[in-house]
RNA sequence: UGGGGAGUCGUCUAAUGGUAGGACAGCAGACUCUGGAUCUGUACGUGAGAGUUCGAUUCUUUCCUCCCCAGCCA
């Protein structure tokens, strides 16, 4: 593929970076960022991502990134990664370097400000012995079901275990063995003394510290006690001095406890805990559980399976950083519940991609076309415009022969009313070279339609008649002589119910969807995509976007359709066929 | 039936006592060498009642609905 500008045709599309968000609304969580530095409470801010390793980014953490990183980018404060890696039994490396690249990738840089909950295990075994020395904790043996029992239930207080009031140097020396490795697991538990009879569960004297004899992603073996959530995060934020600890709804009834432990232990930094409503997606499941169940049990080909709401997933089926971070500026921060329409997500998608993404010529379902009246061997190359929304694309020469491919569903022998396609005796123009007319159908035996007979104008070269004639329809094609065939992969909704939740027995996988992944052999594009590289980006013209995938060899190209163009005709035969 | 939250067009989200606005989706049209893009127009909403007020999405109150919490997960 030549091109005017230089660009190599197949180039990708342009980085993320260069695309600045359309919209930028305020927040209830601005509006207290913004009170804050207004009072002087605080000079800037400090924010975190607190992922836990345990499973890839999706498209709900994509949220919370960039709500993150964007208020400390909007404010002028700074925003960190934090691993909160306090449960050795469920976490993995693999998931550290795929948060990393996640994150990195939607465009964001916690620049030297990487942590990790593990880096805190002295301090936080120091604060837990102050704990027992305030006599705000003690060591407990009760077993796991004796522990619920004595919990109570939502409507009753729990009662006290009988161990909560032994001394603190009983409690000291039981700690000191536990972390010894003096104790089987799940044998004591370290638990804050707070009240048995709060009607918040949380406050019912929570766990602290339990007993894991599993060694850790990053401390290996120097630890058999791992600290609970509830202990560990708020204090790593008060390490880190973060002022706004932004975290979802789930956690409201847990910011007393969050404030309980910073003002028992009297820390210097106190953060203000606020919660924010996660994203949910038509169509979509968004819990880490079940995202792992797809790619444990195989359902999806991987994290990364191009139909997967990761991060990862999004990426490989042709997502820009760009789209995800307009989206999630366009969705808003709130308190309520709600479910996002998957068809937001498209816009963004092709609001970006539409402006960026290179046009070429792509045939998914060849049909076989003969221009009679051209001359045999003959070879002329056509220019064509690269991208329409963008005159510094350039364009590209691409060839046009005698016998051509065109797409199967641009021809009806018996065409519906307003089908402005090919059709026998119809005249349409092919993109950037001829009009051409149809002047005969060939079948099989079977009575299938294996090639058009067509005839061109040569007065029209480029697509342009002038003598005012004009087409309805503007059809794609290559040339079969230099095609290159390549693989297609379609992709739907993973799920069939826009709340997969929504089920009969019970199990979100009775709605899987069987027609979500479909593999299309061989279709046709240009020459010039001949070099495509996994995450090029491309608009196969009137069809979709389109981007090379990770399984593409030498041989055999790849391409994973991102998202189809607005298709205003198939909207219309539905509903004349619904009208039927 | 304990505690904590939330209810605004179909969906997401603004309006913080003063004209209920925007976006997506929908519909209709214009334009177009992509039935794309773009542009124009259009329909659609404050969970219910009572109260305060000149005026209530906003304040008070009663009710209704939905979500979260009884992991040694986060």
């Amino acid at each position: 593929m030549s091109n005017s500008n230089g660009t190599a045709g197949a180039s990708p599309a342009k980085p993320a970076a260069e695309n600045a968000p359309a919209v930028n609304p305020s927040n209830f969580i601005k509006d207290i960022i913004a009170e804050d530095l207004k009072t002087g409470k605080h000079a800037s801010i400090v924010t975190r991502f607190p992922p836990e390793p345990n499973g890839y980014l999706h498209i709900g953490h994509a949220k919370s990134i960039c709500l993150n990183f964007g208020l400390a980018k909007e404010y002028g404060g700074r925003c960190h990664l934090r691993f909160d890696d306090t449960n050795p039994c469920k976490e993995d490396i693999e998931y550290i370097e795929s948060i990393e690249r996640d994150v990195r990738w939607l465009g964001f840089d916690w620049k030297e400000n990487l942590y990790y909950a593990s880096d805190y295990y002295d301090k936080l075994y120091e604060y837990a012995v102050a704990l027992i020395k305030m006599d705000k904790a003690y060591v407990c043996e009760l077993s796991g079901d004796e522990m619920r029992e004595y919990r109570g239930t939502l409507t009753e207080g729990g009662k006290e275990s009988p161990h909560r009031n032994r001394p603190v140097a009983e409690s000291l020396d039981l700690f000191e063995r536990m972390k010894k490795g003096e104790f089987e697991d799940g044998k004591l538990v370290l638990r804050a003394k707070i009240d048995m009879n709060s009607p918040n569960i949380n406050m019912r004297d929570p766990i602290i510290y339990r007993i894991r004899h599993t060694a850790h992603h990053r401390t290996g073996d120097k630890w058999c006690i791992y600290p609970m959530y509830d202990f560990t995060h708020c204090v790593s934020d008060a390490i880190e001095k973060i002022t706004h600890s932004i975290c979802t709804l789930e956690f409201e009834d847990h910011r007393p406890l969050y404030d309980w432990f910073l003002d028992v232990l009297k820390t210097e930094c106190h953060p203000r805990q606020i919660e924010f409503a996660r994203l949910n997606l038509t169509y979509t499941v968004m819990s880490k559980r079940k995202l792992l169940e797809l790619v444990d049990k195989k359902y999806v080909g991987g994290w990364d399976d191009p139909r997967m709401p990761t991060i990862s997933g999004l990426r490989r089926r042709g997502y820009t950083p760009g789209a995800i971070r307009n989206f999630c500026e366009m969705i808003g921060v709130a308190k309520s519940n709600s479910t996002v329409d998957f068809a937001m997500l498209e816009y963004c998608l092709r609001e970006d991609l539409n402006k960026r993404a290179l046009r070429v010529m792509g045939v998914m379902k060849p049909l076989k076309l003969v221009i009679t009246n051209y001359p045999d061997g003959a070879v002329e190359e056509l220019d064509a415009q690269n991208n329409p929304e963008d005159e510094s694309a350039g364009t590209r020469k691409i060839p046009f022969s005698k016998v051509l491919y065109i797409e199967s569903d641009d021809f009806r022998e018996d065409p519906p009313n307003k089908f402005f396609r090919l059709a026998p005796g119809r005249e349409v123009r092919l993109k950037h070279a001829y009009y051409i007319k149809c002047e005969s159908v060939i079948k099989d035996e079977k009575g299938d339609i294996v090639e058009l007979r067509c005839t061109y104008d040569p007065a029209t070269k480029g697509g342009w008649s002038d003598d005012g004639r004009k087409v309805q329809g503007t059809l794609h094609w290559i040339s079969a002589a230099h095609a290159i065939s390549c693989e297609v992969r379609l992709y739907d909704q993973l799920f069939t119910k826009t709340n997969p939740d929504e089920t009969s027995a019970g199990d979100y996988k009775e709605n899987l969807n069987a027609g979500s992944f479909t593999s299309l052999y061989p279709c046709y594009v240009e020459p010039g995509l001949k070099t495509a590289k996994p995450e090029d980006r491309f608009q196969f013209l009137r069809q979709g976007y389109f981007c090379a995938d990770a399984d593409s060899t030498p041989e055999k190209i790849v391409f994973n359709r991102t998202v189809t163009l607005v298709d205003t005709w198939a909207k219309l035969e539905k509903k004349m066929q619904v009208k039927k």
